[in-house]
DNA sequence: CGAGCAGTTGAATGTTATCAACGCCGGTGG
DNA sequence: CCACCGGCGTTGATAACATTCAACTGCTCG
């Protein structure tokens, strides 16, 4: 039948999109096709617009590939960066419980491609599927972490301090050389400090034999210990 | 049976300490009681200590009278409050899913009361109550997006905006004079500042007609316009 | 190949931390 | 109940730090 034909690739997407995603992964077929049942995929070509600030969200936004850079406008107009969604990061889940109005934009920086699920949806799949609760509950959990850890490296007023915090966490999970996150620009402005300082102080590092920034938007990490020293704790 | 009456009793004591406890309080009769059979109630002085940093944790903790101080130590011995835990509010959430070690102390500051329930527990009290996921889910949505807040806010360099916009959340649920939820010297911290700025801010503050001190620990805020106008967004 | 923006560097200014001393409140012990 | 003691909080002067403003370099992308 052409229709029923039509249909089950329509899911055969959705279930690509799904599949791709920690939080599904532990999932049966089964319970893979009742998520896929329930998502809508979008597209986001670079520097396009996920979602703006100042609209109603009751949706959750799953990254499956590509990057996109949430960021919210400070009343000066300058951009401040919260967080960047890789692969496999998700945002909206405050949406879920309450009506909240999104406080912050959602830039696409590359070809982006992402899941929706409605709050609805979402909430009847916890209560029928208790692992994706749990795989839920861990996600946020890591979040949460992050983000105290992150508040408690910006409370420390100076900022080589607070710089080599940051770097000792992000080169923690990788080695050798490895990419920012985002622009130097933006991480100054995440780290609490102007871009002058930032460079100020990776020139610093450097200096000392810590690291060495390679190109744009790289940094190889030289000497671990001395980078853990000046970090705090 | 003498000893079937003191095993109701001793249920009838944790049936207390989860039924304070807002994420459960959507629960059924039977389901509080399935939750109460695996929760164990701990008491601690003011002044005790619940945990200490370096101790593993499999726990979730949960306040259900009195108040628990979440600091840790930074290298220099100085103490950095991380969180307060007012009656309701939990910690021990990540260590439901990873081995993790504590990185923090926590320290009762007035006689307390809490809740345990073991990792073991709690990931089969998930799985078997959908609301009760959907419960937690929420709470730690509502702790993200506060602990995302607070790291925008100390992204702000200048000290005056980021008291500004801190005692602008806190007020906002409150009327009239409040307390603070912590000594002035544990908030410096917590802002990212030294106890003699935040001294000279809140004058500042006082000076402009935007608020008043009361005693030690208590503020009161006249203009929240003003208040406003120097917080952030 | 050119334009524009990210990133760097430099000097001056402003803010904040630091160090030191002091009042003040709260709790403890006589 | 009062007096003492200790820490919290405040105030003042200095010095270190980061921001600011401005000019310049060097990518990168069109």
């Amino acid at each position: 039948m052409e229709h029923g034909h039509q249909h089950e690739h329509s899911i055969e997407r959705e279930r690509e999109c799904v599949t791709g995603v920690p939080i599904f992964q532990q999932l049966s077929d089964d319970q893979i096709t009742s998520v896929a049942k329930v998502t809508r995929p979008i597209h986001a070509d670079k520097g396009g617009t996920v979602f703006s600030a100042g609209e109603v969200s009751q949706t959750l936004y799953i990254v499956n590939q590509g990057q996109v850079r949430l960021y919210h406008l400070a009343d000066d107009g300058h951009e401040q960066v919260l967080r960047v969604l890789n692969p496999g990061d998700f945002v909206g889940e405050i949406a879920l419980f309450t009506d909240e109005i999104h406080g912050s934009y959602a830039e696409a920086t590359a070809t982006t491609e992402l899941c929706t699920i409605s709050r609805a949806s979402l909430t009847a799949l916890i209560k029928t599927l208790p692992p994706l609760a749990l795989s839920l509950l861990g996600a946020l959990a890591v979040r949460l972490k992050t983000a105290e850890k992150q508040a408690t490296l910006l409370a420390i007023p100076d900022a080589l301090p607070r710089l080599a915090g940051y770097l000792q966490e992000l080169s923690a999970h990788r080695t050798g050389t490895f990419d920012l996150p985002m622009s130097k620009q933006d991480l100054a402005a995440y780290l609490g400090m102007t871009p002058e300082s930032l460079s100020r102080k990776l020139k610093q590092l450097s200096t000392k034999g810590v690291l060495e920034t390679v190109g744009r938007r790289q940094v190889k990490v030289i000497n671990v210990a001395k980078l853990a020293e000046l970090a705090p704790e």
